[in-house]
RNA sequence: UCCUCAGUAGCUCAAUGGCAGAGCAUCCGGCUGUUAACCGGAGGGUUGUAGGUUCGAGUCCUACCUGAGGAGCCA
């Protein structure tokens, strides 16, 4: 640019309303270039927004109009120009292009692979790194900022404590068949699939805990619903019972959705996410015992029989029979993991949760009150035949000053995934990692 | 692990067993308000791999590879 001196400070697009009339600098991509004439019409993006540039050629310098005229996709660029309102925009201002420096030309002999058109997903997936610059993954990545942020606020301004579980973990918990092997200084170590036995843990320390990170599933699933790499956020309370942590997840589903609506109005538009079935995410969320899910699913033509754990479609069926998130409670508890409570009225019965997004989102949240009885929480060890050495630690928290506590997780991309009305998760966190993709 | 579908130009897709094609992208030209702009022209191919059937295979058969959707399992 030629007198960089007497420049204006660079803009970000967002803000570029605030400054109609007058001349600002960007540094940007090239979105996209039009073409008519003696008209050029350049679209700039710089990762908050954007904006069309307009040049005529008889109103600006001829190496301007020359230079943009040769912009190949994606090129980075400053430039210096003056912001105008125009109704015919979609933002409602343009910009006046006066002058334009190329940063990086992309050559036109290897063009930006992905072009505005439609493109498979297979190759998407494999320029995953650029695709996303699109504005639809962009809106994405920032709707999941939003969610990530509102949990934590969440916790954090309701007394709660981050307290993150390890990534390598020693001996399995829950067997080893969907568990990432890694080679520790020539001993076995496994990455997490959670992090909800230290945060016990944890919480016999601090009482009101979470924590917030990366989980691992070796498991061969291969569905719209699945990542091998996704993340989990997994508070867990001291001398909270089922019907408390079922209130704390509802609470916690109710603020992050209301916090995105809020904030991300305008990366939901993007998205063309139907707003109006979000704003029906109130409390108090549907709650509907296993038995009763059970009846509801027979009568909905389901094949599913008692005692079984609910499949896709059940998960479908069910929860698209309320406009809010339900809680399912009470499952069987031969069909859950060792360490849940057993109802008191219902011995063979789990006190557990799980809630089931709608709009077939399927499961979001699992939750559970944990057994705080060394006895029995010693038998189911047994009858699982699971590695009792492995749980000595474990056991500790039931020998000293065992109380009551419950927690759950839950998974930020299918949230992600369900705020967000996308089909798959695997666009819901920047580079996702699957049964058969660990490009880039 | 199992079931289903797909693989043709850089991308998205056509092509009754009979000459391998279009749109976009790229390059050249045209157009003073375009909205995935439009109009004209050019270049661009080992039809996933290996076999087989046939006068002739992108097309039919077999195996394999890769990808996608789903089941089981899970958040």
């Amino acid at each position: 640019m030629s007198d960089a001196a007497a420049s204006p400070a660079f803009t970000e697009i967002r803000h570029i309303g605030e400054h109609a009339g007058q001349d600002v600098r960007l540094r940007a991509w090239l979105y996209n270039l039009r073409e008519s004439g003696k008209l050029l019409f350049p679209i700039f993006r710089d990762g908050t927004g954007l904006i069309q540039g307009v040049l005529f050629q008889k109103a600006v310098a001829p190496e301007v109009f020359a230079r943009v005229r040769a912009l190949t996709q994606e090129s980075s660029v400053e430039v210096l120009g003056r912001v105008r309102a125009d109704a015919r925009a979609p933002g409602g201002f343009e910009l006046d292009v006066i002058d334009l420096n190329v940063l990086h030309a992309v050559p036109t002999d290897q063009p930006y692979p992905i072009s505005p058109k439609e493109h498979g997903i297979e190759f998407l997936m494999e320029h995953r790194h650029l695709w996303l610059r699109s504005q639809r993954q962009a809106a994405i990545l920032r709707v999941r900022h939003e969610v990530v942020k509102a949990v934590r606020d969440f916790f954090d301004d309701d007394g709660f404590t981050l307290a993150d579980a390890p990534i390598l973990t020693p001996a399995a918990c829950e067997g080893t068949s969907t568990l990432f092997e890694v080679d520790y200084f020539e001993q076995k170590a496994y990455l997490t699939q959670s992090g909800q036995l230290y945060a016990e843990a944890a919480a016999m320390a601090l009482g009101k805990t979470y924590c917030f990170g990366p989980t691992f599933r070796a498991e061969k699933s291969k569905t719209r619903r699945h990542l091998t790499e996704f993340w989990m956020v997994e508070p867990e309370v001291a001398f909270a019972d089922l019907d408390a942590i079922m209130h704390l997840a509802e609470r916690l589903v109710t603020f992050v959705v209301q916090r995105v609506l809020a904030n991300r109005a305008s990366e939901l538009a993007v998205l063309e996410r139907d707003v109006s079935r979000l704003e029906k995410i109130v409390l108090p969320f549907p709650r509907v015992s296993y038995d009763e899910a059970i009846t509801r699913l027979q009568a909905a033509g389901s094949e599913i029989q008692w005692g079984s754990d609910l499949g896709g479609g059940d998960e479908t069926i069910l929860s698209s029979q309320f406009d809010r998130p339900v809680m399912v409670h009470r499952y069987p508890a031969a069909v859950k993991a060792f360490y849940m409570q057993p109802d008191p009225v219902q011995p063979d019965r789990a006190l557990c949760v799980d809630m089931l997004a709608p709009e077939g989102c399927g499961e979001i949240i699992g939750g559970s009150q944990r057994i705080h009885d060394l006895q029995l929480l010693l038998d189911r060890i047994r009858e699982q035949k699971l590695p009792e050495e492995a749980f000595s630690w474990y056991l500790d928290l039931r020998r000293y000053g065992s109380v009551p506590h419950a927690g759950f997780g839950m998974g930020i991309e299918r949230v992600v995934g369900w705020v967000c009305g996308v089909e798959h998760v695997r666009e819901t966190i920047p580079f996702p990692r699957t049964i058969y993709r660990m490009f880039p």
